[in-house]
DNA sequence: TTTTTATGAAAAATCGATTATTATTGGAAT
DNA sequence: ATTCCAATAATAATCGATTTTTCATAAAAA
């Protein structure tokens, strides 16, 4: 048996780390605002030290600005920033699923159809947001997973995360989303039939469909 | 006039977070090893509270494992991730390096010559090893500094990081570095002249050199 | 009016001590 | 001998208080 010694139990810390990324990512706070730590403590009722721990953590992850002596700010959204993110999705990830559909096996296949599944049930209900967004992150999770680099399935993460912050503050397009649904099944079929280049080309497409309704999160913004 | 309001007075944490990310990368720490904080207390003479923010920045940076509940550690060397962290350098620097060479002006033209100039000085004297890595840093950043992307550039540094922490490890080569040396000069002309792909394929042959020579640090190195 | 300088308040960073968790050791039981 | 368990030592994580630095305000000087 596998028994995970990884999985121990967490700490003050590693779950502030947790909640704060997700808040952040959804927008919890308003882009370039400063971080109150006290209030921040009374809000999550947390310690000082496991509390600071984690927004160091953020910041060497990229969702805080930490400036000396003057502490954390959260980052503005520019448009510049959510081309660079995208581009950088598109070449990323493009280069991770060719790796993905020429390693993975038939346990990836079951996962990727499992996840697709689940992504389309979810849709039909009217689940919360959040589980949408969950069971969303797993399927391009999934999607890519067997790239077989550590370093690019880092970077993927992490970009995903940029980039998720600019998307669920936007307005919601439901044309858009239809397409970005049907999208879903049609990667898992290419990714099943190992249609390589085919599946680059419509992660790209899919990829630039949901800049367009990130872009929305950036009307207003100066720079 | 433009007043560095940006590099204010450091903080007890961001120093240690310096000071232990470069020791970290000259392999100061063995592979594989247990942190212990009191220790590095003790020898950095640093208070614990910064130092663990320091620590924590480094796990979120890829330079330490943190585990819950049982502190840091130091990551193991392997052949694998080395390839991982090989190939990731020659895809993402050589992405850079096309965009660089299209976007660069005179101004970078000059900065990169000037990178190159000295290099070649350090070389010829017996300066320590130290002033040349830094030197080596510096030309290597200016050649893919005006790529355009904040998040592209930041994931290359994070990787040479982590290539540097193999090779500085690894025993010299010097019929290797001859050829090395020179590929810098070759590489400033290629870019200097806009040759793309030649541009590309010398700075992917200099990156797997490199590699031959890191991959000595992985002798007796178990996976 | 504008700039400068002092002053008090707010916030960030750090320290020293405490608590909680893990690792170790030395028997007892099988 | 090997496994199990308690007792203890070691270390990680956290807390509460202190120090240091920045920020905001207003008086003084130009």
């Amino acid at each position: 048996m596998d028994m995970k010694h990884t999985s121990s139990s967490t700490t003050a810390a590693s779950c502030m780390f947790e909640t704060l990324r997700q808040d952040l990512i959804n927008g919890r706070f308003a882009a370039g605002e400063k971080i109150s730590i006290s209030a921040l403590k009374e809000h999550y009722q947390v310690g000082l030290s496991p509390l600071r721990e984690a927004l160091n953590r953020l910041a060497a992850y990229g969702l805080l600005i930490q400036e000396n002596q003057r502490g954390f700010r959260v980052p503005k959204l520019s448009r510049n920033e959510l081309d660079d993110i995208t581009d950088m999705r598109c070449k990323l990830e493009g280069m991770a699923l060719e790796r993905a559909i020429s390693n993975g096996d038939a346990e990836w296949e079951s996962q990727l159809v499992a996840a697709a599944y689940r992504l389309n049930r979810v849709e039909h209900g009217q689940m919360e947001t959040s589980e949408w967004e969950a069971v969303h992150v797993h399927f391009h999770r999934t999607l890519v997973a067997p790239c077989g680099s550590e370093w690019l399935t880092r970077f993927i993460e992490q970009l995903h995360d940029q980039f998720d912050r600019y998307r669920r503050l936007a307005p919601p397009i439901p044309e858009s989303r239809t397409i970005l649904d049907a999208q879903h099944n049609e990667l898992v079929e290419l990714a099943l039939q190992r249609k390589t280049i085919e599946a680059q080309e419509l992660l790209t497409e899919h990829i630039r469909l949901s800049y367009k309704i990130a872009l929305g999160s950036c009307r207003g913004q100066h720079d």
